[in-house]
DNA sequence: GTGAAAGCGCTAACAA
DNA sequence: TTGTTAGCGCTTTCAC
């Protein structure tokens, strides 16, 4: 009887330790379909990011499933590959699961796309970015704030011959706002970028230090290279340090994502936390709240929570005394 | 009608423009749950892995998802964090939504585990791994023959004077076994393995470092450090390079793996190509090949795939001229 | 405290 | 080619 099963209802003891034996002897193990439609309630959670091979999403997810666990919420991952139309229609397989709620990468989204969200009925958590117009709840970092605050840090220290390196990646939004707000923020100082390069594929460790040849060979007087991301960072910081050029002396360094490989390098790169891991539990605890809520009861205003990324100066951006 | 949605059965053109259109407008999204129910159908594969933070299992899920693209076959992730009480759990909840399949990483599982399989009466694959008996199929390497290879490798250099580095992680059986068959083949040789060291959490390649500087302060005689995974590996790289020690004359350096990262190091770390995403390949491909049995067909002698590794000599293992 | 029965939203089989 | 209907294995409700 389910009722056993499920702990649910009232049921003697007598009866339970049969139901129980009977169940084990048998190998049972319940049909979760058959009690999802009848129940109409699916502890399926879709995810859905754009990518595994970009170490940020399994640290996201990894928030994620710790935040889950012990709620019987399950995530279900599905991956884009920074594709619209196949973040489209891996999100309509994930809704005709009827999942308790999607969390979703990024704010961008084909009109399709946001006319499913919108109407699936259940929360949708769009994680990551604050630079827009979410849906329903939000959580993440303001990826222009953060190349602002970069470019602040900068230029605080006075550094003015500015490259940059990055993706060449024109769906990947935050890196693109990314590079937008840290322009915007040298422009407002009166200081344009002197070289950018782009690049696409490949080990991002051994991109970054060909770049980074590349780059100083076309403009050997730039001061400071920011990075998108920590991995060609690092790259870039292997190379000088093998060139013997000074760092941050002659040349300042910045990546992005605080990842824990910077621990483990010769210098520690300069870069910032983009809370990844939390911004994934704080989605899954959006999801289990509004789970717990009454199927009638009103969610009240959808959650909007925006992180503060925190520089971390490390070894290669020079630091100007303070006491 | 679901005929239309489908393209199954004989349908009029009329009709099925009729059904289509209504349903566009409706915002219909098909109920998979009920679906599944009536058919007896599922396209889900349960992918059960260890972690999320080694990117070993994100490059596994990678070669899954590929290969699953284009078929109807959707993986779910559960993630064990190498308990196999969790794994036993992960797995009674992937079950009860009868997938179609099971992919699984490692021959180890608890009896309970082993039985679920055993009577899902689905696919199952169990991967990364082929030193044991699998429940069905099986798809991998042998961890102990990779141990003995660069043992082999290591010997035929002239290198004697050996340390070993790895994770402190009982339950990662193939670092254990990478392990046994390493000394294993020191040992057929009449060497014994004079240094060893474990460690748990943190980041690798600063554990990398700590370990090495520490290891090689208490035996500095060693001439070889082999390392159970490339990035405490690169740690121990960086640190000897730092130190101005000759690599590979006076210290020679391994690691396992074959990650994407040491293309960038200033020196290439030797080491040997676990075949991850093939893995994840070749097993959506036993899972994809079986769904497409009809029902009561002889499913066959089960897959038992064992890749070979191959040993990627960089700069950091002495390489005896040949011609 | 327990048994029985009506669906959940589809699929598959059959009748028309 | 189309309409109809009996389940799929549970949950939920209601009568006992």
């Amino acid at each position: 009887m389910s009722r056993v099963l499920r702990n649910r209802g009232d049921v003697s003891e007598a009866t339970r330790q049969k139901v129980l034996e009977a169940a084990k002897a048998l190998g049972y193990v319940p049909n979760q379909i058959a009690g999802s439609l009848a129940s109409q309630r699916v502890n399926l959670v879709a995810v859905i990011i754009p990518s595994l091979s970009n170490m940020v999403f399994p640290e996201v997810l990894t928030g994620i499933n710790r935040t889950f666990d012990g709620t019987p919420l399950q995530p279900v991952v599905g991956v884009t590959d920074y594709l619209p139309e196949k973040e489209e229609q891996v999100l309509y397989e994930m809704l005709s699961w009827r999942p308790s709620g999607v969390i979703i990468a990024g704010l961008e989204h084909s009109d399709p796309a946001r006319a499913m969200l919108q109407n699936a009925g259940i929360p949708v958590v769009e994680i990551m970015d604050t630079d827009g117009n979410p849906v329903d709840a939000m959580v993440g970092i303001s990826h222009r704030r953060a190349g602002r605050m970069m470019a602040a840090a900068i230029l605080k220290e006075g550094y003015t011959r500015i490259g940059f390196m990055g993706t060449k990646m024109p769906l990947d939004h935050r890196a693109r706002k990314r590079f937008e707000g840290f322009t915007e923020g040298l422009t407002k100082a009166g200081i344009e970028i002197e070289a950018r390069d782009f690049y696409s594929g490949g080990s991002a460790l051994a991109k970054g230090r060909e770049m980074t040849a590349a780059m100083l060979d076309r403009s050997p007087d730039l001061d400071f290279l920011y990075y998108s991301n920590d991995m060609i960072g690092a790259g870039g910081l292997l190379y000088l340090l093998d060139e013997g050029i000074d760092v941050p002396g002659q040349v300042g360094l910045a990546g992005f994502n605080g990842v824990e490989l910077l621990q483990g390098l010769p210098r520690k790169l300069a870069t910032m936390d983009a809370c990844r891991s939390e911004i994934g539990a704080a989605a899954a605890q959006i999801i289990i709240d509004r789970s717990a809520l009454p199927e009638d009861a009103d969610p009240g205003e959808p959650a909007r929570i925006a992180l503060t990324p925190t520089i971390t100066y490390g070894d290669t951006l020079r630091r100007t005394q303070r006491r």
